[in-house]
DNA sequence: ATAAGTGTTGCGCA
DNA sequence: CTGCGCAACACTTA
């Protein structure tokens, strides 16, 4: 799952590497992740100098003189910088660029490699209807967005139109640190819990940032991000230890997702 | 070994 | 419009 931390760090690394170099060859091994047909990506891209690498979002943008790729990893991949040589067995697709490097994009469900062509970045609908991205939404911000709503606060969370960036991973931890529990109706929370929520968005958030993306992905070089499973608070650690006041942490199932509470942190309705 | 569970997203429905 | 449940079908763990 790669979520807003993993993406920013992809997308930096690639920054870093492919900024300058020119796309000498492309393979798609799996047509389905495209949005136009295979020979239409392939000569679109083909030949292009990518200029920038930026993110929104759960979206990676590689701009290029030829248009832009736009990637959004699904449930989990890997982007990695490797040579013909040293190609991965699970890929999906494959950059060749000049200087004899290959980017090999794999994800194992529901990714997708998109094509937009240069200067129309805004036709393309999935990520037009992003919202901000979760780390640049202040505090009146989501004041605003919140008011008048009336659904559960996770459902909010996890909609990639209000708010772009969080997953079902990391959304545990920041209704934690919130103490708001996942099935909180918006419409009941006063201004001091939404002050708590914007605060707990960058504090949930900000610290896989800096420690390089999740463990469970891994960087361009193949190697595991720095932020653990201990460095989670209560995600996936159920019957264990609330680090705050020691009751146990429940999972429980919270619409089509699961999800993890101290059930005295995080109370479904405020004492 | 068979099956259930899973990080995402768009769509259809009330 | 809005909120919610489901389906898309790869891979891991029970």
């Amino acid at each position: 799952m790669p979520e807003l931390p993993e993406i920013t760090c992809r997308a930096r690394e690639m920054s870093q590497e492919l900024v300058g170099r020119t796309v000498t060859a492309i393979e798609v091994l799996q047509p389905k992740c495209l949005n136009v047909p295979p020979e239409e990506f392939i000569e679109s891209l083909t030949g292009g100098q990518v200029e920038d690498v930026t993110h929104h979002g759960k979206w990676i943008f590689v701009e290029t003189t030829k248009g832009y790729l736009l990637l959004n990893m699904g449930m989990g991949g890997e982007i990695l910088l490797v040579t013909r040589k040293t190609l991965p067995k699970k890929r999906r697709l494959v950059f060749d660029l000049d200087d004899g490097a290959c980017l090999s994009i794999n994800f194992w469900w529901f990714g997708y490699a998109h094509y937009t062509p240069p200067g129309a970045i805004e036709t393309h609908a999935m990520t037009a209807r992003q919202g901000p991205s979760a780390l640049d939404v202040t505090t009146e911000e989501l004041k605003a967005m919140l008011d008048g709503r009336r659904g559960r606060i996770k459902s909010f969370l996890l909609d990639q139109s209000k708010i772009a960036g969080i997953g079902n991973a990391y959304v545990h931890d920041i209704l934690f640190l919130a103490r708001l529990h996942p099935l909180r109706t918006i419409n009941t929370m006063s201004d001091a819990e939404i002050d708590a929520l914007a605060a707990a968005i960058k504090d949930g958030l900000q610290p896989s940032v800096e420690a390089g993306g999740a463990f469970y992905e891994v960087n361009l070089y193949g190697e595991r991000g720095g932020f653990t499973a201990e460095n989670l608070l209560v995600g996936y650690r159920e019957g264990k230890a609330c680090p705050v006041c020691g009751t146990t942490i429940e999972k429980l199932k919270t619409g089509s997702t699961a999800s993890f509470v101290c059930p005295r942190c995080q109370p479904l309705m405020p004492n």
